[in-house]
DNA sequence: CAACTTACTGACTGGTTAGTCATTAACTTG
DNA sequence: CAAGTTAATGACTAACCAGTCAGTAAGTTG
Protein backbone atom coordinates (compact mmCIF):
# COMPACT_ATOMS: atom_id res chain seq x y z
CA UNK A 1 0.00 0.00 0.00
CA UNK A 2 1.12 3.58 -0.67
CA UNK A 3 0.48 5.38 1.79
CA UNK A 4 -0.94 9.29 0.99
CA UNK A 5 1.44 10.07 4.11
CA UNK A 6 -0.63 13.17 5.32
CA UNK A 7 1.49 15.45 7.56
CA UNK A 8 0.07 16.07 10.88
CA UNK A 9 1.27 19.54 11.24
CA UNK A 10 -0.95 21.99 11.02
CA UNK A 11 -1.46 25.28 9.31
CA UNK A 12 -2.33 24.85 5.81
CA UNK A 13 -3.21 28.30 4.86
CA UNK A 14 -2.36 30.95 2.78
CA UNK A 15 1.49 31.55 3.76
CA UNK A 16 3.19 28.65 3.74
CA UNK A 17 7.08 28.57 3.37
CA UNK A 18 8.40 25.13 3.08
CA UNK A 19 10.75 25.17 5.81
CA UNK A 20 9.56 25.78 9.30
CA UNK A 21 11.49 26.26 12.77
CA UNK A 22 9.26 25.33 15.26
CA UNK A 23 11.02 23.25 17.83
CA UNK A 24 8.69 23.16 20.93
CA UNK A 25 5.62 21.38 18.43
CA UNK A 26 8.08 18.83 16.83
CA UNK A 27 8.84 16.14 19.63
CA UNK A 28 4.68 15.72 19.98
CA UNK A 29 4.35 15.73 16.36
CA UNK A 30 7.09 13.24 16.04
CA UNK A 31 5.43 10.56 18.64
CA UNK A 32 2.19 11.15 17.03
CA UNK A 33 3.79 10.26 13.95
CA UNK A 34 5.39 7.52 15.79
CA UNK A 35 2.39 6.03 16.87
CA UNK A 36 0.68 5.88 13.77
CA UNK A 37 3.59 4.05 11.80
CA UNK A 38 4.82 2.01 14.58
CA UNK A 39 1.23 -0.05 15.49
CA UNK A 40 0.35 -0.23 11.47
CA UNK A 41 3.84 -1.67 10.98
CA UNK A 42 5.28 -2.85 14.55
CA UNK A 43 9.29 -2.13 15.38
CA UNK A 44 11.09 -3.52 12.65
CA UNK A 45 9.01 -2.53 9.58
CA UNK A 46 8.51 0.69 10.25
CA UNK A 47 10.64 3.36 8.92
CA UNK A 48 12.09 6.13 10.27
CA UNK A 49 12.05 7.95 6.50
CA UNK A 50 7.77 7.49 7.01
CA UNK A 51 7.46 8.60 10.27
CA UNK A 52 9.46 12.10 9.67
CA UNK A 53 7.44 12.34 6.70
CA UNK A 54 4.11 12.12 8.34
CA UNK A 55 5.09 14.15 11.00
CA UNK A 56 5.80 16.68 8.59
CA UNK A 57 9.44 16.67 8.26
CA UNK A 58 12.68 15.12 7.04
CA UNK A 59 14.44 12.05 8.38
CA UNK A 60 17.46 14.41 9.76
CA UNK A 61 15.01 16.42 11.39
CA UNK A 62 13.63 12.89 13.25
CA UNK A 63 17.39 12.56 14.67
CA UNK A 64 17.25 16.27 15.35
CA UNK A 65 15.21 15.34 18.69
CA UNK A 66 15.44 11.14 19.33
CA UNK A 67 18.94 9.89 18.85
CA UNK A 68 17.90 6.59 17.37
CA UNK A 69 14.55 4.62 16.54
CA UNK A 70 14.77 2.01 19.41
CA UNK A 71 15.01 5.54 21.80
CA UNK A 72 11.63 6.94 20.02
CA UNK A 73 10.13 3.69 20.27
CA UNK A 74 10.14 3.94 23.80
CA UNK A 75 9.17 7.26 24.39
CA UNK A 76 6.10 7.31 22.26
CA UNK A 77 4.93 3.69 24.35
CA UNK A 78 5.92 6.39 27.28
CA UNK A 79 4.09 9.00 26.21
CA UNK A 80 0.46 6.80 25.24
CA UNK A 81 0.73 4.36 28.35
CA UNK A 82 1.78 6.21 31.49
CA UNK A 83 -1.25 8.80 30.98
CA UNK A 84 -3.97 5.76 31.24
CA UNK A 85 -2.20 3.86 34.02
CA UNK A 86 -1.99 6.89 36.37
CA UNK A 87 -6.12 7.67 35.54
CA UNK A 88 -6.27 4.32 35.75
CA UNK A 89 -4.96 4.08 39.78
CA UNK A 90 -6.66 7.63 40.34
CA UNK A 91 -9.51 5.98 39.52
CA UNK A 92 -9.37 3.18 41.96
CA UNK A 93 -8.72 5.02 44.77
CA UNK A 94 -11.25 6.78 44.67
CA UNK A 95 -13.84 4.00 44.14
CA UNK A 96 -16.51 3.58 46.48
CA UNK A 97 -18.85 0.86 46.10
CA UNK A 98 -18.92 -2.85 46.00
CA UNK A 99 -15.78 -5.55 44.82
CA UNK A 100 -18.15 -6.50 41.85
CA UNK A 101 -19.13 -3.60 41.21
CA UNK A 102 -15.66 -2.63 40.90
CA UNK A 103 -14.46 -5.45 39.00
CA UNK A 104 -17.15 -5.21 36.27
CA UNK A 105 -15.85 -1.37 36.19
CA UNK A 106 -12.66 -1.89 35.79
CA UNK A 107 -12.62 -4.45 33.08
CA UNK A 108 -15.55 -2.04 31.37
CA UNK A 109 -12.45 0.86 31.67
CA UNK A 110 -10.22 -0.89 30.23
CA UNK A 111 -12.42 -2.19 27.40
CA UNK A 112 -12.76 1.86 26.80
CA UNK A 113 -9.15 2.84 26.91
CA UNK A 114 -8.53 -0.04 24.63
CA UNK A 115 -10.72 1.11 21.82
CA UNK A 116 -10.83 4.83 22.44
CA UNK A 117 -7.06 5.51 22.61
CA UNK A 118 -4.24 4.20 21.31
CA UNK A 119 -3.21 1.88 24.31
CA UNK A 120 -4.92 -1.01 22.52
CA UNK A 121 -2.08 -1.05 20.18
CA UNK A 122 0.47 -1.34 22.61
CA UNK A 123 0.41 -5.13 23.92
CA UNK A 124 0.62 -6.56 20.28
CA UNK A 125 3.69 -4.14 20.00
CA UNK A 126 5.10 -5.21 23.38
CA UNK A 127 4.83 -8.71 22.98
CA UNK A 128 6.30 -8.65 19.21
CA UNK A 129 9.05 -6.59 20.02
CA UNK A 130 9.84 -8.29 24.05
CA UNK A 131 12.31 -10.28 22.96
CA UNK A 132 14.41 -8.39 20.48
CA UNK A 133 14.43 -6.01 23.05
CA UNK A 134 14.52 -7.08 26.75
CA UNK A 135 14.75 -4.10 28.13
CA UNK A 136 11.52 -2.41 26.44
CA UNK A 137 9.54 -5.57 28.52
CA UNK A 138 11.32 -4.75 31.58
CA UNK A 139 9.93 -0.71 31.64
CA UNK A 140 6.18 -2.56 30.40
CA UNK A 141 5.92 -4.93 33.25
CA UNK A 142 7.41 -2.36 35.59
CA UNK A 143 5.34 0.69 34.61
CA UNK A 144 2.02 -1.29 33.03
CA UNK A 145 1.45 -4.19 34.08
CA UNK A 146 2.77 -3.97 38.21
CA UNK A 147 0.52 -1.19 38.28
CA UNK A 148 -2.46 -2.45 36.81
CA UNK A 149 -1.79 -5.56 38.99
CA UNK A 150 -1.72 -3.62 41.94
CA UNK A 151 -4.75 -2.16 41.17
CA UNK A 152 -6.60 -6.02 40.69
CA UNK A 153 -5.14 -6.87 43.61
CA UNK A 154 -7.33 -3.62 45.54
CA UNK A 155 -10.29 -5.13 44.31
CA UNK A 156 -9.60 -8.99 45.25
CA UNK A 157 -8.50 -7.85 48.79
CA UNK A 158 -11.82 -5.56 49.09
CA UNK A 159 -13.78 -8.65 48.11
CA UNK A 160 -12.28 -10.76 50.42
CA UNK A 161 -12.36 -8.62 53.17
CA UNK A 162 -16.01 -8.46 52.45
CA UNK A 163 -16.69 -12.10 52.15
CA UNK A 164 -17.88 -11.28 48.49
CA UNK A 165 -14.98 -13.38 46.65
CA UNK A 166 -12.78 -16.16 47.29
CA UNK A 167 -9.39 -15.95 47.93
CA UNK A 168 -6.76 -15.95 44.51
CA UNK A 169 -3.57 -16.52 44.58
CA UNK A 170 -1.36 -14.07 43.15
CA UNK A 171 0.19 -15.48 40.04
CA UNK A 172 -3.50 -16.25 38.95
CA UNK A 173 -4.00 -12.28 38.76
CA UNK A 174 -3.64 -12.67 35.27
CA UNK A 175 -6.27 -15.33 34.05
CA UNK A 176 -8.65 -12.36 35.13
CA UNK A 177 -6.91 -9.81 32.80
CA UNK A 178 -6.49 -12.19 29.95
CA UNK A 179 -10.16 -11.55 28.21
CA UNK A 180 -9.17 -8.16 27.63
CA UNK A 181 -5.64 -8.76 26.74
CA UNK A 182 -7.19 -11.15 24.15
CA UNK A 183 -9.51 -8.94 23.12
CA UNK A 184 -6.55 -6.00 22.03
CA UNK A 185 -4.89 -8.34 20.63
CA UNK A 186 -7.38 -10.03 18.32
CA UNK A 187 -8.51 -6.78 17.44
CA UNK A 188 -5.25 -5.31 16.64
CA UNK A 189 -3.80 -8.24 14.43
CA UNK A 190 -6.24 -11.35 13.26
CA UNK A 191 -9.38 -9.48 13.74
CA UNK A 192 -8.50 -7.04 11.23
CA UNK A 193 -6.61 -9.50 8.59
CA UNK A 194 -9.91 -11.43 8.47
CA UNK A 195 -12.59 -8.47 9.09
CA UNK A 196 -13.80 -9.84 12.03
CA UNK A 197 -13.35 -7.66 14.75
CA UNK A 198 -14.46 -8.31 18.63
CA UNK A 199 -17.06 -5.97 20.16
CA UNK A 200 -14.88 -4.75 23.32
CA UNK A 201 -18.36 -3.88 25.63
CA UNK A 202 -19.72 -7.40 24.80
CA UNK A 203 -16.26 -9.24 25.67
CA UNK A 204 -15.97 -7.10 28.89
CA UNK A 205 -19.90 -7.84 29.68
CA UNK A 206 -19.06 -11.28 29.24
CA UNK A 207 -15.69 -11.75 30.94
CA UNK A 208 -16.93 -9.91 33.90
CA UNK A 209 -19.99 -12.80 34.17
CA UNK A 210 -17.80 -15.88 33.58
CA UNK A 211 -14.94 -14.47 36.02
CA UNK A 212 -16.84 -12.90 38.62
CA UNK A 213 -19.29 -16.09 39.23
CA UNK A 214 -16.06 -17.58 39.64
CA UNK A 215 -14.74 -16.36 42.08
CA UNK A 216 -17.74 -15.10 44.09
CA UNK A 217 -18.40 -17.03 47.26
CA UNK A 218 -22.06 -19.10 46.09
CA UNK A 219 -24.91 -18.91 47.97
CA UNK A 220 -24.52 -21.21 51.52
CA UNK A 221 -20.79 -21.33 51.76
CA UNK A 222 -18.82 -18.92 54.21
CA UNK B 1 24.05 -12.98 20.95
CA UNK B 2 26.16 -15.70 18.65
CA UNK B 3 24.53 -19.01 18.58
CA UNK B 4 26.86 -21.58 17.88
CA UNK B 5 24.16 -22.66 14.86
CA UNK B 6 24.61 -26.02 15.94
CA UNK B 7 23.51 -28.24 12.94
CA UNK B 8 20.59 -30.55 13.22
CA UNK B 9 21.66 -33.37 10.88
CA UNK B 10 22.63 -36.49 12.57
CA UNK B 11 26.11 -38.53 11.86
CA UNK B 12 29.21 -37.15 13.60
CA UNK B 13 31.17 -40.27 13.43
CA UNK B 14 34.09 -41.01 11.97
CA UNK B 15 33.95 -40.17 7.94
CA UNK B 16 32.30 -36.55 7.56
CA UNK B 17 32.09 -35.84 3.76
CA UNK B 18 31.66 -31.91 3.65
CA UNK B 19 28.98 -32.41 0.84
CA UNK B 20 26.22 -34.96 0.93
CA UNK B 21 23.18 -35.67 -0.58
CA UNK B 22 20.41 -36.63 1.45
CA UNK B 23 17.31 -35.18 -0.70
CA UNK B 24 14.63 -37.40 1.35
CA UNK B 25 15.76 -35.81 4.69
CA UNK B 26 16.31 -32.10 3.97
CA UNK B 27 12.86 -31.01 3.89
CA UNK B 28 12.35 -32.21 7.37
CA UNK B 29 15.57 -30.65 8.49
CA UNK B 30 15.10 -27.26 7.56
CA UNK B 31 11.19 -27.23 8.69
CA UNK B 32 13.01 -28.65 11.78
CA UNK B 33 15.42 -25.48 11.65
CA UNK B 34 12.88 -23.36 10.66
CA UNK B 35 10.75 -23.47 13.55
CA UNK B 36 13.82 -22.54 15.87
CA UNK B 37 14.67 -19.97 13.65
CA UNK B 38 11.30 -18.21 13.20
CA UNK B 39 10.13 -18.81 16.69
CA UNK B 40 13.64 -17.44 18.41
CA UNK B 41 12.96 -13.98 16.38
CA UNK B 42 9.88 -13.50 14.67
CA UNK B 43 9.40 -13.81 10.23
CA UNK B 44 10.63 -10.20 9.75
CA UNK B 45 14.68 -10.62 11.05
CA UNK B 46 14.77 -14.40 10.86
CA UNK B 47 18.00 -15.32 8.32
CA UNK B 48 17.80 -17.76 5.33
CA UNK B 49 21.09 -17.63 5.99
CA UNK B 50 20.66 -18.61 9.66
CA UNK B 51 18.18 -21.22 9.14
CA UNK B 52 20.02 -23.26 6.34
CA UNK B 53 23.27 -23.18 8.45
CA UNK B 54 21.04 -24.38 11.43
CA UNK B 55 19.94 -27.34 8.91
CA UNK B 56 23.37 -28.04 8.23
CA UNK B 57 23.32 -27.14 4.57
CA UNK B 58 24.21 -23.81 2.60
CA UNK B 59 21.04 -21.02 1.69
CA UNK B 60 21.34 -22.22 -2.01
CA UNK B 61 19.72 -25.18 -1.12
CA UNK B 62 17.42 -24.01 1.28
CA UNK B 63 16.29 -22.46 -1.57
CA UNK B 64 15.68 -25.66 -3.83
CA UNK B 65 13.59 -27.09 -1.16
CA UNK B 66 11.57 -24.21 -0.73
CA UNK B 67 10.67 -21.75 -3.75
CA UNK B 68 10.95 -18.55 -0.56
CA UNK B 69 11.14 -17.11 3.11
CA UNK B 70 7.22 -16.76 2.79
CA UNK B 71 6.56 -20.32 1.62
CA UNK B 72 8.84 -21.81 4.08
CA UNK B 73 7.26 -20.26 6.94
CA UNK B 74 3.69 -21.44 6.22
CA UNK B 75 4.84 -24.74 5.78
CA UNK B 76 6.80 -24.72 9.05
CA UNK B 77 3.41 -23.23 10.57
CA UNK B 78 1.81 -26.45 9.06
CA UNK B 79 3.69 -28.93 10.21
CA UNK B 80 4.00 -27.75 13.69
CA UNK B 81 0.30 -27.22 14.56
CA UNK B 82 -1.51 -29.40 12.16
CA UNK B 83 -1.46 -32.77 14.00
CA UNK B 84 -1.85 -31.29 17.31
CA UNK B 85 -5.03 -29.60 16.28
CA UNK B 86 -6.39 -33.18 14.86
CA UNK B 87 -5.22 -34.67 18.11
CA UNK B 88 -7.33 -33.06 19.97
CA UNK B 89 -10.62 -33.34 17.79
CA UNK B 90 -10.04 -37.24 17.89
CA UNK B 91 -9.85 -36.80 21.24
CA UNK B 92 -12.66 -34.50 22.14
CA UNK B 93 -14.85 -37.14 19.38
CA UNK B 94 -14.01 -40.08 22.30
CA UNK B 95 -14.45 -38.32 25.18
CA UNK B 96 -17.39 -40.01 27.70
CA UNK B 97 -17.76 -38.02 30.85
CA UNK B 98 -18.89 -34.72 32.07
CA UNK B 99 -19.11 -31.51 29.88
CA UNK B 100 -17.23 -30.26 33.34
CA UNK B 101 -14.39 -33.08 33.32
CA UNK B 102 -14.09 -32.15 29.36
CA UNK B 103 -13.83 -28.20 29.87
CA UNK B 104 -10.86 -29.03 32.36
CA UNK B 105 -9.24 -31.73 30.41
CA UNK B 106 -9.42 -29.27 27.17
CA UNK B 107 -7.66 -26.70 29.03
CA UNK B 108 -5.23 -29.37 30.64
CA UNK B 109 -4.51 -30.58 27.25
CA UNK B 110 -3.99 -27.33 25.50
CA UNK B 111 -1.64 -26.30 28.44
CA UNK B 112 0.41 -29.72 28.06
CA UNK B 113 0.42 -29.69 24.63
CA UNK B 114 1.87 -25.81 24.43
CA UNK B 115 4.76 -26.35 26.74
CA UNK B 116 6.08 -30.01 25.61
CA UNK B 117 5.38 -29.40 21.45
CA UNK B 118 6.23 -26.03 19.56
CA UNK B 119 2.83 -24.80 19.20
CA UNK B 120 3.18 -22.68 22.32
CA UNK B 121 5.22 -20.84 20.27
CA UNK B 122 2.68 -20.00 17.43
CA UNK B 123 0.74 -17.52 18.72
CA UNK B 124 2.80 -15.32 19.29
CA UNK B 125 4.41 -15.75 15.64
CA UNK B 126 0.68 -15.58 14.12
CA UNK B 127 0.01 -11.98 15.89
CA UNK B 128 3.08 -10.06 15.44
CA UNK B 129 2.65 -11.49 11.64
CA UNK B 130 -1.14 -11.26 10.81
CA UNK B 131 -1.21 -7.68 9.60
CA UNK B 132 1.55 -8.11 7.32
CA UNK B 133 0.45 -11.74 6.45
CA UNK B 134 -2.95 -11.71 5.88
CA UNK B 135 -2.92 -14.76 4.00
CA UNK B 136 -1.06 -16.74 7.03
CA UNK B 137 -3.93 -14.92 9.21
CA UNK B 138 -6.74 -16.93 7.23
CA UNK B 139 -4.59 -20.08 7.21
CA UNK B 140 -4.67 -19.96 10.87
CA UNK B 141 -8.44 -18.81 11.22
CA UNK B 142 -9.47 -21.84 9.16
CA UNK B 143 -7.23 -24.54 10.00
CA UNK B 144 -6.59 -24.01 13.56
CA UNK B 145 -9.02 -20.95 15.41
CA UNK B 146 -12.35 -22.25 13.96
CA UNK B 147 -11.54 -26.48 14.64
CA UNK B 148 -10.63 -25.38 18.32
CA UNK B 149 -13.69 -23.46 18.89
CA UNK B 150 -15.68 -26.02 17.20
CA UNK B 151 -14.49 -28.62 20.36
CA UNK B 152 -14.93 -26.14 22.64
CA UNK B 153 -18.77 -25.88 21.35
CA UNK B 154 -19.03 -29.51 21.47
CA UNK B 155 -18.24 -29.10 25.31
CA UNK B 156 -20.66 -26.26 25.75
CA UNK B 157 -23.44 -28.00 24.02
CA UNK B 158 -23.07 -31.51 26.19
CA UNK B 159 -22.84 -29.58 29.04
CA UNK B 160 -26.13 -27.36 28.54
CA UNK B 161 -27.85 -30.32 27.42
CA UNK B 162 -26.93 -31.80 30.98
CA UNK B 163 -27.91 -29.17 32.63
CA UNK B 164 -24.27 -28.42 33.95
CA UNK B 165 -23.51 -24.98 32.06
CA UNK B 166 -25.42 -22.25 31.31
CA UNK B 167 -25.98 -21.56 27.14
CA UNK B 168 -23.05 -19.57 26.13
CA UNK B 169 -23.32 -16.83 23.15
CA UNK B 170 -21.13 -17.80 19.96
CA UNK B 171 -18.71 -14.59 20.35
CA UNK B 172 -18.03 -15.43 23.84
CA UNK B 173 -15.92 -18.60 23.20
CA UNK B 174 -13.05 -17.08 23.11
CA UNK B 175 -13.55 -15.36 26.04
CA UNK B 176 -13.04 -19.54 27.63
CA UNK B 177 -10.07 -19.71 25.27
CA UNK B 178 -7.97 -16.60 26.43
CA UNK B 179 -6.03 -17.55 29.49
CA UNK B 180 -4.39 -20.67 27.89
CA UNK B 181 -3.59 -18.04 24.87
CA UNK B 182 -1.86 -15.70 27.32
CA UNK B 183 0.17 -18.53 28.96
CA UNK B 184 1.53 -19.14 25.51
CA UNK B 185 1.82 -15.60 24.93
CA UNK B 186 3.51 -14.40 27.84
CA UNK B 187 5.90 -17.60 28.40
CA UNK B 188 6.88 -16.24 24.50
CA UNK B 189 7.48 -13.03 24.72
CA UNK B 190 7.60 -10.87 27.68
CA UNK B 191 8.29 -13.86 30.43
CA UNK B 192 11.24 -14.46 29.03
CA UNK B 193 12.32 -11.34 28.07
CA UNK B 194 11.60 -10.42 32.62
CA UNK B 195 12.57 -14.00 33.72
CA UNK B 196 8.84 -15.03 35.27
CA UNK B 197 7.71 -18.06 33.21
CA UNK B 198 4.26 -19.16 33.87
CA UNK B 199 3.41 -22.41 35.33
CA UNK B 200 0.76 -24.02 32.25
CA UNK B 201 -0.62 -26.56 34.66
CA UNK B 202 -1.13 -24.00 37.37
CA UNK B 203 -2.56 -21.45 35.08
CA UNK B 204 -4.99 -24.24 33.23
CA UNK B 205 -6.51 -25.31 36.49
CA UNK B 206 -6.65 -21.87 38.08
CA UNK B 207 -8.44 -20.70 34.39
CA UNK B 208 -11.00 -23.74 34.69
CA UNK B 209 -11.68 -22.69 37.94
CA UNK B 210 -12.59 -19.45 36.95
CA UNK B 211 -14.53 -20.13 34.24
CA UNK B 212 -16.30 -23.26 35.25
CA UNK B 213 -17.71 -22.10 37.96
CA UNK B 214 -18.88 -18.90 35.79
CA UNK B 215 -20.38 -20.83 33.47
CA UNK B 216 -21.89 -23.94 35.80
CA UNK B 217 -25.57 -23.84 37.01
CA UNK B 218 -25.51 -22.96 40.87
CA UNK B 219 -27.19 -25.15 43.14
CA UNK B 220 -30.66 -23.93 43.46
CA UNK B 221 -31.36 -22.94 39.58
CA UNK B 222 -32.67 -24.78 36.83
C1' DC C 1 36.87 -46.15 -14.35
C1' DA C 2 34.95 -42.82 -17.58
C1' DA C 3 30.99 -40.39 -18.66
C1' DC C 4 26.95 -38.61 -16.85
C1' DT C 5 23.39 -36.73 -13.74
C1' DT C 6 22.06 -33.78 -10.18
C1' DA C 7 22.32 -32.29 -5.19
C1' DC C 8 24.77 -28.86 -3.41
C1' DT C 9 27.61 -24.60 -2.80
C1' DG C 10 28.73 -19.68 -1.84
C1' DA C 11 30.19 -15.51 -4.10
C1' DC C 12 27.49 -12.19 -6.12
C1' DT C 13 23.54 -8.86 -7.36
C1' DG C 14 20.14 -5.62 -6.79
C1' DG C 15 17.58 -3.49 -3.49
C1' DT C 16 16.74 -1.67 1.06
C1' DT C 17 17.56 1.09 5.24
C1' DA C 18 19.40 3.27 9.87
C1' DG C 19 21.95 6.94 10.81
C1' DT C 20 25.32 11.14 9.33
C1' DC C 21 26.84 15.64 8.07
C1' DA C 22 27.96 19.44 4.97
C1' DT C 23 24.93 22.71 3.40
C1' DT C 24 20.87 25.77 3.46
C1' DA C 25 17.72 28.98 5.02
C1' DA C 26 14.63 30.58 8.80
C1' DC C 27 14.79 33.38 12.52
C1' DT C 28 17.26 36.74 16.06
C1' DT C 29 19.99 40.46 17.68
C1' DG C 30 22.58 44.66 17.72
C1' DC D 1 19.46 45.29 7.51
C1' DA D 2 23.88 42.89 8.26
C1' DA D 3 25.94 39.47 10.90
C1' DG D 4 25.21 35.61 13.73
C1' DT D 5 22.79 31.49 15.36
C1' DT D 6 20.67 27.23 14.80
C1' DA D 7 16.56 24.44 13.00
C1' DA D 8 16.04 21.90 9.10
C1' DT D 9 17.40 19.39 4.96
C1' DG D 10 18.44 15.38 1.90
C1' DA D 11 22.18 13.28 -0.51
C1' DC D 12 25.22 10.09 1.10
C1' DT D 13 27.48 5.77 3.44
C1' DA D 14 28.04 1.68 5.38
C1' DA D 15 25.80 -2.38 6.37
C1' DC D 16 22.50 -5.72 5.65
C1' DC D 17 19.86 -9.22 3.31
C1' DA D 18 16.54 -12.13 0.00
C1' DG D 19 17.23 -14.58 -3.74
C1' DT D 20 20.34 -16.29 -8.01
C1' DC D 21 23.32 -19.07 -10.75
C1' DA D 22 27.73 -20.60 -12.64
C1' DG D 23 30.46 -23.91 -10.94
C1' DT D 24 31.67 -28.18 -7.98
C1' DA D 25 31.64 -32.67 -6.47
C1' DA D 26 28.85 -36.66 -4.72
C1' DG D 27 26.86 -40.55 -6.32
C1' DT D 28 25.38 -43.62 -10.41
C1' DT D 29 25.48 -46.19 -14.64
C1' DG D 30 27.33 -48.76 -18.55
Amino acid sequence: MTHASTPVCPDSSATKPRRQRRKEARPGEILEAALEVFSAKGFAAARPDEIAARAGISKGTLYLYFPSKEELFKAMVRQTVLPNVGEMERWATGFEGSATEMFRGLLARIARIFSTSAVGRMPKIIISEATAFPELAQFWISEVVERAFAVMRSILDRGVAAGEFTPVRAEAVIVLFSPMLMLALWNQSIGPAVGRPLDPEMIAAEAARFLLDGIRVREGEG
